[in-house]
RNA sequence: GUGGCCAUAGUGAAAUGGUUAUCACGCAAGUUUGUGGUACUUGCAGUACGGGUUCAAUUCCCGUUGGCCACCCCA
């Protein structure tokens, strides 16, 4: 194989430059029809609820996973990706089989060999799942991960909500301290704040589900009070789900829930204490949050502390939840570990992007090119294309179209892409072994040594800094 | 999953029950054969798909597909 490989590159490094001039004519003069004319054929696209990230995005996403990647390095965390596709039950058993991402909207199918396979909704059971499979219990605890990928959900799409989306995400294994819920939500914030979006941190704490059975009496008895006025869905939730009731929006439920108990109350004194001391955290590093009652989140895992990051924009509807997150103390020990407590939060990429592109968040510099290298013929053409090779090796970003024939479509090229250098090589300059050297701005122009080319320009860029 | 709105070149728009569907941006070639930014010329590319009504449909109707919005839920 490898000798192979050697053989072949051998081959292509030692044969002649083709005699043929490859492009001379333009690229339409190949055939007429080079789209798919073909009537009555209907046009492939897109799955429904599918993207493509197109090179005009791919910067945006670049500096949103740069971003992430380095608040993760920052604290510690260390990435972990884990397969796209699961055993249905790492989900139906860590998300919980009932919720609505599990029930309505996973991928799941059967493969070849008749297994319930799944695509993954969410990360964190799979997360865990690896923390369990890989003995990570015998690390330091706690294990710190982070991660960044694409999810499913059958979902009616709509802006910001898309069948395969993206999300980044954090997970703190095997440790119960306040702390780790303050630094995830920590994190989070500065993600957002960093990236120019203001935020504000909804949050909450759900406690443990003994904390929550109590609850739920008290407020199945108090919503039974108030019978004659709530709405047939309140009606239904309570008999189901009755902490949903708290995300009821409508008109003549409000003034019922705004005085129904509220889960804070109900909180066993531990849990309570908990959810004190993450709120303490938070006042300590100046982290704005709204303490918010009817937060429920919908996934069974979530124990004590919930929260969920939200724009201060109105306008964005009703996919204003940026990410959500919180504890997940019980779901280590569901799939079948030892009893360990854990933490997570995952922002969703596409909501994050979004928004950067609405408060038209300026993004870092990017690399552009500093020099254009322009050639006339196919003999100035292979001495461009060294100079090009050598410029690389210097570290200068060069830019070219080899494939161009007239010196005006090049200039052209370099002036769209404000490249404020460009070298000319043409027949003369290939026989006398030198250069011409462009200033894009000025226009004014000198011909250089072709081998000192690099170096001279080196030099006008500032980037020599061994000469003075 | 439920309901509503929508669908014209790559993008953004315009138009009409009736000859070759318009414009801008874009892309390509050119305006003295080796010099860009402006200007000019020419070219490229479209009525999402299928069916129906009609002498005639891009236009009206139905279905499909896709997008958007609200609900549900969430990222």
């Amino acid at each position: 194989m490898a000798i192979k490989k050697k053989v072949v590159v051998k081959k292509v490094v030692a044969r002649p430059a083709p005699k043929k001039e490859f492009s001379k004519k333009p690229i339409v003069a190949a055939k007429k029809d080079t789209a798919p004319a073909v009537a009555g054929k209907k046009q492939i696209q897109l799955l429904r609820g599918m993207k493509d990230i197109l090179p005009r995005d791919q910067y945006y996403w670049k500096t949103v996973f740069e971003a992430a990647q380095r608040m993760s390095e920052d604290f510690g965390f260390n990435r972990i990706e884990t397969p796209l596709l699961e055993e249905a039950s790492v989900f139906m058993r860590g998300v919980g089989k009932q919720t609505d991402v599990v029930e309505k909207e996973m991928y799941v199918f059967e493969d070849r060999d008749m297994e319930k396979v799944a695509l993954r909704p969410e990360n964190t059971a799979a997360v865990v799942r690896a923390y369990l499979q890989h003995g990570m219990w015998n690390q330091p605890q706690p294990v710190k991960l982070w991660y960044f990928g694409p999810f499913f959900r059958h979902e009616r799409p709509q802006d910001g909500r898309q069948r395969q989306f993206h999300q980044f995400g954090l997970e703190v294994i095997g440790d119960a301290s306040p702390v780790i819920d303050a630094m995830v939500i920590q994190m989070t914030y500065l993600l957002y704040t960093e990236l120019g979006i203001p935020v504000s941190v909804q949050i909450n704490s759900i406690g443990m589900p003994e904390d929550r059975t109590r609850y739920k009496m008290e407020l199945v008895q108090y919503y039974r009070s108030h019978r004659a006025t709530i709405c047939e869905t309140c009606k239904a939730r309570l008999m189901k789900n009755p902490m949903r009731v708290l995300d009821c929006k409508e008109d003549s439920c409000q003034p019922i829930k705004a005085n129904a108990p509220q889960i804070v109350d109900y909180l066993s004194n531990e849990s309570r204490d908990h959810f004190m001391k993450v709120l303490e955290y938070l006042d300590e590093l100046g982290i704005p949050y709204f303490l918010n009652h009817t937060l429920v989140r919908g996934l069974d895992y979530y124990t004590k502390t919930v929260f969920e990051v939200v724009t201060s924009d109105e306008e964005q509807g009703s996919q204003t939840a940026l990410c959500g997150g919180g504890r997940y103390d019980l779901l280590v020990e569901e799939l079948g570990g030892k009893p360990t407590s854990a933490c997570g939060v995952a922002p969703g990429i596409e909501r994050l992007i979004s928004q950067m592109k609405k408060r038209q968040v300026p993004l870092p510099a990017r690399r552009t090119p500093q020099v254009y290298v322009a050639q006339l013929g196919d003999l100035s053409r292979r001495k461009a294309m060294v100079l090009f090779a050598r410029l690389r090796a210097e570290g200068v970003m060069a830019d070219q179209d080899f494939s161009k024939g007239s010196l005006k479509a090049q200039l052209e090229s370099a002036n769209a892409n404000k490249i404020p250098y460009a070298f000319v090589i043409g027949q003369k300059e290939v026989q006398e072994g030198t250069v011409i050297m462009r200033d894009m701005d000025s226009g004014v122009q000198e011909t250089v040594d072709f081998n000192k080319a690099p170096q001279i320009l080196k030099r006008k860029l500032g980037l020599d800094k061994s000469v003075e």
